[in-house]
DNA sequence: CCCATAATTGACAGCGCTGTCAATTATATG
DNA sequence: CATATAATTGACAGCGCTGTCAATTATGGG
């Protein structure tokens, strides 16, 4: 049987040798370590290029201790959501030469049981959390102390030093409420999510931010709690209509909420859009085969994961990070569940 | 700062010493080489575990030249079933000491391509592939050339010695059907799927069959045909209750397609479960929490996905394969989108 | 120009493990 | 019981790379 795993292998020795310099200047090269003259690390970049130079992690693991392994621990049923992240890390992953995994957190001991054990197995260099994980401080204090550095992906409240990227989530709200302003709407209803729900809250802000900014007093629309459950933005519809029955739009603080209103409206007989315009919020896999496909905001997840990846890999490689936390905005996705109401003659 | 990524590292020398027996035997017991006698093996194992040894797979990777990465390179866009395949890959992996890690395959170029750089980058000592790449012979010719081992999940009609999973998607169609019928529904309706896709097809024999086996000729339903499309199955319906008013129950391919029938069911005033039942296939994630929840039947996935990592990384270890291949029986998941026909009063 | 300091460089060891191969021991055969 | 064969065992090298540290060269100050 052939090699199989070393296709068209070069060693750094080699590419020392081809560049006329000590097998560890290359080293030094290759790992963008300091203190090597500028034309021995031109000569040693253009011999690794040339022999097209990868380098064996195996052996780096081994010899320095560090295993090129990120991994991102959840703990969200919501598979949309991990494999969005997911995507983001590999593009970082790829770009740099990082391994890529994704661990579910089991539910029954701490977070951080679960992630030392498996680093004493497999050995991380460094951890990427999202919601609800991020928000452990026990768990983040255990890992700083067992050297595994980590970055967070929209964190309730960070410290001050912890990496991390988020969302501006009010932003994002008042944005598909204007948008929702800006078609015409005046009567829009809101269907918020848990109060518990951090971003639930910050969301609400954001509608009722729109709606104080564009529209005055009087046409103000009605407020419904909801559990960010489909089942519960059916139950919802109702209750709207008969606060408000002039209500011509509805903005859901999440797309399941939202399909159930959709669900709800179709069921008493009005017709989306025409009728009655609804958008969410998370531009789910569903959102787009929906029918009718729903407007909806979202944050542009898997730039925030890149970033985030490359933050960590910035970490784990002892370079200084240029800022510990970014800001994304969140983009509109118009569809068919929104257009301008149809007035009625009165 | 303390060493990282050795958290109470004890090796195999160090076992070896423990058990009174050379480095090389430990190390043969550990790998589950043959040639060691039943009382050494013993010993060393007693020792592995009192230290709690934990192989350093760098080293391994390095020494052995593997890599004790698999990979599962797909092509699809449908994040729930990469996810949950994954998980799958992760209960082997884990339990076996192996790195899981998922890559999407790039449309652009050949899918052999994509899996060759990455393997040449990163060294990767087996795949999983998955509808459609399994499918692609030219992809399996390549990996087998270059030594990479595979096993396949799901193809469509793979070579006698191909390593596989499958599902009886006949049978589980079948048993969905059943399962309509004795609820008590005679005319159950079929919304089948694109006649390409080889499942479809399967599916749309298993209901054929269960009908036949079951019903006298005049109970037959109507058959529809669909794309697995949410807004088909919308559109799905009036096409079928026009065909035959008397429709209690409509079996769909997909879950989506289903989805689209609760909402034109609804929308047209009727009732679900209580004026027809509706069942889908796939169990998405979807199907537990829409309204209605959609009853509807699914491959054991995640444990496919373990049985195929298993045998993948037998192949990878040298180890021998029990089978080559096995089946897989679906299973019902009942909700409440299906429930017995109300008889009318005639 | 000399010396102290800093920057640059390379020889060497060795990370923890497995492959090779030769040495040893057990088992089977006549 | 002697010999042939097979099973078992361990010494040793070395996978490709990076850390250490000492040697060398450059730089700045007086």
């Amino acid at each position: 049987m052939q090699d199989r795993t070393n296709l068209g292998k070069v060693t750094v020795k080699e590419v020392a040798a081809h560049a006329g310099v000590s097998l560890k200047t290359a080293s030094r090269v290759l790992n963008n370590s300091p203190n090597v003259r500028p034309e021995k690390r031109e000569a040693v970049l253009q011999a690794a290029k040339e022999l097209n130079f990868r380098p064996n992690l195996s052996a780096r693991q081994l010899a320095s201790n560090r295993s090129f392994v990120l991994v991102h621990f959840y703990d969200n049923a919501n598979t949309d959501y991990i494999s969005t992240i997911y995507q983001g890390m590999l593009k970082a992953c790829n770009r740099r030469g990082y391994y890529a995994v994704a661990e579910p957190l089991a539910h029954d001991k701490p977070y951080a049981q679960t992630i030392l054990e498996y680093a004493a197995m497999f050995s991380i260099d460094g951890v990427v959390l999202s919601p609800p994980a991020c928000d452990d401080r026990d768990l983040l204090k255990d890992l700083t102390e067992n050297g595994i550095h980590y970055v967070l992906i929209s964190p309730k409240s960070p410290d001050e030093d912890d990496p991390c990227v988020f969302v501006n989530e009010q932003a994002a709200s008042e944005k598909i409420t204007e948008h929702l302003i800006r078609l015409g709407h005046s009567k829009i209803a809101y269907l918020g999510g848990p109060p518990e729900h951090m971003a639930a809250v910050k969301r609400e802000m954001g509608y009722r931010g729109a709606i104080e900014r564009l529209l005055t007093e009087n046409e103000a629309g009605h407020v419904e709690a909801g559990d960010f459950s489909m089942q519960s933005g059916h139950q919802a519809y109702e209750k709207i209509m008969v606060a408000n029955p002039d209500t011509t739009a509805i903005f859901a603080a999440n797309d399941e909420m939202a399909f159930g209103l959709i669900m709800a409206a179709l069921n008493s007989g009005k017709k989306v859009p025409d009728d009655i315009s609804i958008a969410g919020y998370d531009n789910s896999r569903l959102a787009a085969v929906f029918w009718p496909s729903l407007t909806t905001v979202a944050p542009p997840l898997v730039d925030m994961s890149d970033h985030a990846t490359n933050m960590l890999i910035d970490l784990v490689s002892d370079q200084k990070l240029q800022d510990s936390r970014r800001e994304f905005a969140s983009e509109l996705y118009l569809r068919d569940s929104s257009a301008p109401p149809t007035r009625k003659t009165n």
